[in-house]
DNA sequence: ATTCGCAAAGTTTTT
DNA sequence: CTTTGCGAAT
């Protein structure tokens, strides 16, 4: 019977996905392509071994998201039923791992996961203490070099600050400082969760050797993602037993900058010398055509291994390219498209995604799909769990699950008023450092501080006695908890207490955490609990809340979109400063990674696919015109249908740029479901040419070229466009920063005409210091100002 | 202790 | 142009 059913697993796969799944012992190496059939090789591969016999609670899978972990678990039930293979993400497996052997690393099982504006509060608490100036480091700066430091897995014990180095000097006092007031607070920031896993299986031998025998089988997806302290613990699991086998593709490595090595799968064969490679080129999820656009944008990275896509599908529509106006041009057109196929049965809404860069790109889309009446969700962040109403209740939580949070206590501890103030907070800040015990510990002990008066004591020690009357009401559901707390604090009378409408909403979000509490009670029967539930609040990302069934229109930035597939995808945005990100170019490599996450963004198209730019873009206070992505020259464009770049051509000028898009008609939305499409090729679209507009990255970027808006016929223009106009034609004659001089005389729209007295600064942050007659000597950044030359 | 007002900074991407 | 954070005032 095992062996018929061994049959069956790799019945219908093609000879790469047969030999992966073949493969049970030993490292193995697949290299998998976007849509190459990926999660089925690996929910088939574990079948097979455990109907080969392998015991499943042996193996385990590390997955990128909750939600791949889910996906893969429902597959390999229905081909495996009742098997123990654990699946989820390297920081749930760690944070497992870690409740089980806290005392270890000097925690204790109940420690919380702090998630990043707590760490940045203990953050800035750790540089208070080490009396460090934020002069010329800031407190994100030094954070992000914390971070990378644990991701490239140095601990506090293995880091050594090189000498004369300004910022390693002040990590050495600042990184102590940090991980003293984590312990203090049982408490782990995200990366400490795989950091401290590493330092456990490195300081424990016996006890890594035992868990390396015990996860017999491992299997990590997306390991190109992986950084150096995952890729630490990966080895430390795998060195006795090597059965290691990790899929990924360094195609889609679209996470360099939280510190994933893209070596980390390059040099897998190295250290793994004994390894088998499959690689599964075949794509069974995008035309040919997408699949063209992606194979010849991604041909330009350098660092790279050269790969094929294939497929076996049909040739499908030409991929199109479009510039709008505006946003709001971009956003509508999108908006129109979507409804009409919709309306006219050719698609549903959950065919649909709008990919971008950055979340905030998504604000226009929700307004015009709202106007078209078209169903849609937006992934951005924890969104709901950064709520202040919510971290509030949560942060309740997480005092009773570990009364040592100290961010907690902070949080909660004056909300609602119970007089307790930030002189108080400070007083008792100060007594928990000096004798190294949480704030808590220091509230309970507050009437030794000579510096506390009596009657707040007394508050004190009030709340105190409220957190200890509800640590008694923890059970083993969580809703309950919820409840005792908003009761016995008055949580909710205090939010909706000013009337408004906003404290309504609150109010609301309030009650949906209640419920979702209540779902988490009814689905973990058996593994709930308080610490579970706030396990899992910490630890959800993004696409875990995507739901795939249910019929929206999906908008999320590409990083999230990595490993869903669509029919239809709009990518959106593409200029350059959004994509490739002003951030990363400049270098090399960021800008190759940009281009990867344009690849994933191509990737998960199936039959249909939009690229889309803007020839104007607001951006800090005002509309900027927009260079193309230069990503946009690297495609087949002689092969995609190109709309809007009609008045385009070689050559022009900045100002004839801004005629052309004045004497625009692609205001009305051109129906790309339905119609013939005017198929403008490279050689008509000024695009293509490498006109110097386009291509010439030597040229100055075109925010500091004259923004000179000439008007055009009022009455072809919606409301939006005027006031767009207007918006534009106050930046008119706009002066020039780097033509402001000392002596120059200017005109201000508040201060009327002064005269330049000084200039300091550089770049983005000139300031000059300007004497007006009326109101004396003002300090203006130029980059954010509306000066202008007199007359 | 809270509230108001002004100034500076700012927009990646996420576990 | 917005938001956030800090400082001063009541």
């Amino acid at each position: 019977m095992a062996v018929e059913t061994q049959q069956e697993l790799i019945h219908g796969l093609n000879d790469g996905q047969r030999s992966a799944v073949q493969q049970t012992d030993g490292p193995l190496l697949i290299i998998a392509g976007p849509g190459s059939g990926k999660t089925r090789v690996i929910t088939h591969r574990i079948a097979f071994m455990i109907a080969k016999g392998i015991p499943s609670w042996q193996i385990v899978a590390l997955t990128f998201t909750n939600k791949a972990a889910d996906e893969m678990r429902n597959r390999l039930n229905k081909l495996s039923p009742g098997n123990l293979t654990w699946a989820g993400t390297f920081h749930r497996f760690c944070s497992r791992l870690l409740r089980q052997y806290a005392a270890l690393v000097g925690l204790q099982e109940n420690y919380t996961i702090y998630d990043m504006g707590d760490s940045k509060k203990v953050l800035k608490h750790a540089i208070a203490n080490a009396e460090i100036d934020v002069k010329h480091f800031s407190a994100d700066k030094i954070g992000n070099q914390i971070s990378n430091l644990k991701n490239e897995g140095v601990s506090l014990e293995h880091f050594i600050p090189r000498p004369g180095n300004v910022m390693d000097k002040i990590l050495s006092k600042v990184y102590p400082e940090y991980q003293k007031l984590l312990q203090m607070a049982n408490a782990v920031d995200f990366d400490d969760l795989l950091l401290h896993c590493v330092d456990l299986l490195r300081d424990n031998p016996e006890l890594r050797e035992s868990l390396d025998l015990k996860f017999n089988y491992m299997m990590v997806d997306e390991y190109q993602d992986t950084n150096r302290a995952q890729y630490q613990l990966i080895r430390l699991l795998n060195h006795n037993v090597q059965n290691l086998a990790v899929t990924g593709d360094p195609d889609q490595s679209i996470y360099g900058w939280r510190g994933a090595n893209i070596s980390n799968i390059l040099d897998f064969e190295k250290d793994y010398p004994s390894v088998s490679v499959v690689r599964l080129e075949e794509n069974y999820r995008s035309t040919k055509s997408i699949l063209r656009v992606a194979d010849q944008l991604i041909e330009n990275n350098v660092r790279r291994k050269k790969k094929k896509l294939i497929t076996a599908n049909d040739e499908g529509k030409p991929v199109r390219l479009v510039a709008y106006p505006s946003p709001q041009d971009e956003a509508a057109d999108i908006a129109d498209s979507i409804a009409l196929a919709i309306q006219k049965g050719n698609r549903k809404a959950k065919d649909f995604a709008i990919l971008y860069r950055t979340n905030w790109l998504s604000r226009a889309f929700e307004h015009t799909l709202r106007q078209c009446g078209v169903p849609y969700q937006v992934l951005n962040g924890h969104e709901f769990y950064q709520r202040k109403e919510i971290k509030d209740v949560i942060a309740y939580l997480h005092l009773l699950n570990n009364p040592n949070d100290s961010v907690a206590f902070e949080r909660v501890v004056n909300i609602p008023s119970r007089k307790i103030g930030k002189v108080t907070l400070t007083r008792l800040q100060r007594y928990s450092r000096e004798n190294s015990i949480s704030m808590m510990e220091a509230a309970r002990n507050c009437e030794q501080i000579e510096t506390i008066k009596k009657a707040v004591g007394k508050r004190i020690l009030a709340f105190v006695e409220l957190m200890d009357g509800l640590s008694k009401e923890v059970d083993s559901e969580v809703e309950p908890v919820i409840r005792s707390v908003l009761a016995a604090t008055g949580y909710r009378e205090w939010l909706t207490d000013d009337g408004s409408e906003e404290a309504f909403e609150r109010a609301g979000n309030v009650d949906e955490l209640v419920v979702a509490a209540q779902e988490f009670d009814n689905e973990h029967p058996e593994d709930g609990g308080l610490a579970r539930y706030l396990e899992q609040a910490a630890l959800v990302s993004d696409t875990d809340v995507w739901e795939s069934d249910a019929n929206f229109v999906t908008m999320m930035t590409m990083h999230a979109a990595k490993g869903l597939e669509f029919p239809c995808v709009y990518v959106v945005g593409l200029e350059d400063g959004l994509l490739p990100h002003e951030r990363s170019v400049g270098n090399d490599d960021e800008v190759e990674e940009e281009r990867r996450l344009l690849f994933v963004g191509i990737t998960r198209a199936e039959e249909e696919l939009q690229f889309s730019r803007c020839l104007n873009r607001f951006r800090r206070g005002s509309y900027w015109p927009a260079i193309p992505s230069r990503f946009l020259m690297e495609l087949p464009r002689d092969e995609m249908e190109i709309f809007g770049a009609q008045h385009q051509q070689a050559g022009m000028t900045a100002d004839d740029l801004q005629r052309a898009i004045d004497s625009m008609d692609v205001v009305d939305a051109p129906d790309f479901s339905d119609l013939p499409a005017i198929d403008i090729h490279a050689s008509d679209a000024a695009i293509s040419v490498g006109g110097d507009l386009f291509c010439d990255q030597e040229n100055e970027p075109a925010t500091k070229k004259s923004a000179v808006k000439k008007p055009s016929m009022a009455s072809l223009m919606t409301g939006a466009e005027l006031a767009k106009q207007h918006q534009s034609n106050a930046a008119a004659d706009r002066l020039e920063p780097e033509a402001c001089e000392v002596g120059l005389e200017v005109e201000h729209v508040e201060y009327g005409v002064g005269k330049v007295i000084a200039m300091t600064g550089t770049g983005r942050k000139v300031t000059a210091t300007i004497n007006f007659p009326n109101f004396g000597n003002k300090r203006i950044c130029l980059a954010f100002s509306n000066l202008r030359l007199p007359g």
